[in-house]
DNA sequence: CGACAATCTAGAACAAGTTTCAGAGTTGTT
DNA sequence: AACAACTCTGAAACTTGTTCTAGATTGTCG
């Protein structure tokens, strides 16, 4: 059944790596401009100056292909994030500000939010690897806002399903969010009504 | 804001009604058997003995079908909730008994749940009114269960969030199971770990 | 009943995600 | 430099959601 080893694949080429870059900044650009619809894997092929075939041997699937985009503009994010950490007092509130930080700059490109956490949340097992990769670097960014309150011998199992839940939360919320559903200050209060679950297992 | 009458459509006439109901019960057995993926609109079209043109005039996209289909079985659930409430003595222990027990059903039912939730989630603007419809239950079946603790006014804007949020770890958590992300213990726990806030707004 | 409008059917056609394949280009090895 | 193995390209084909059309059926109202 499932084992599947990854190959590890090899290391990539210094062409490969600029052809998988080209891939993710053409997706970037096309997300920009009208969100999910608006990814078409023609174009993006077209765009990055690649065949459609070899397209598909990068990412194979176009979740896949926005999964990814997701966790590079995260990893972006963290770096940021790392240079200006969140100066609220409790543990609680530093996440509410990390994560309300964050929800201003999708604000500026609503449309690729749009693409990748639609993307997300309609990922099937397929993508499961990849979508791993987004919720532990999310995670990683909640559990730096939290700080030291957690112990030495890392998070308890209640700070983890309390982390979840912030997650389900920001996800969902961002999804009513872009389909018109729920207002900019009904996430911000949402944002700020689940984090208070933070300080109680802190 | 926000009129935009609905054209408040004829009434049906017996034999549309049936038509309706034939599209989603071949909607509910299609999903039942591979989820998402397996409602084909052709296949639901000929399941239902129904034109695919007709399908589309009845529900325009994938999405619409699937959303009024979630709607449907939530209504089973709220019927049945009602005559069975929950019996705990918390706000929040009634409504993570409510959602537990929602749990258990879907777990009957996984492909279902997947083709339900997955639509649910990836509903762009213009399913907004289905969508509306779903969420509208559900929070009904959550103030139920929060029960007299509201006060008479109605729920407060903190009630409001908080059952927001209880919803939006409710979807994301529902999916994350579906696709093999997380055990049903972790779904167990970040359900009663959500329901916390109830009490904190009680 | 008869006429008119709305609805339904069957089937073709179109759009975008995905797969496939033959041939050209690269890369690594010796 | 020559070979094998892998990668990339270009283009066609296939799948499934969605739209469109022409003709048959149904429902309503005089």
């Amino acid at each position: 059944m499932a084992a599947e080893v990854k190959p590890a694949s090899p290391p990539l080429t210094r062409r490969q790596e600029a052809r998988r870059r080209r891939i993710l900044d053409a997706t970037t650009l096309l997300a920009c401009r009208g969100g999910f619809d608006a990814v078409q894997m023609r174009e993006v092929a077209e765009e990055a100056g690649v065949a459609l075939g070899t397209l598909y041997r990068y990412f194979p699937s176009k979740v896949h292909l926005l999964v990814a985009t997701m966790r590079d503009q995260l990893e972006h994010l963290h770096t940021t994030l790392r240079k200006r950490p969140p100066a609220s007092d409790s543990p609680a509130e530093r996440v509410a500000e990390t994560l309300l930080r964050a929800f201003r700059a999708l604000q500026r490109d609503p449309y690729l939010a749009d693409a990748m956490v639609r993307a997300l949340t309609f990922a099937d097992r397929g993508v499961r690897d990849e979508v791993d990769g987004v919720i532990g670097r999310t995670t990683a960014i909640i559990l730096d806002a939290i700080g030291p309150s957690i112990g030495p011998q890392g998070p308890t199992p209640e700070q983890l399903s309390a982390v979840r839940v912030v997650e389900h939360t920001w996800h969902a919320a961002l999804i009513t969010w872009l389909s018109g559903r729920a207002t900019i200050a009904q996430v911000k209060s949402d944002i700020e009504t689940v984090c208070r679950l933070i300080d109680l297992t802190t």
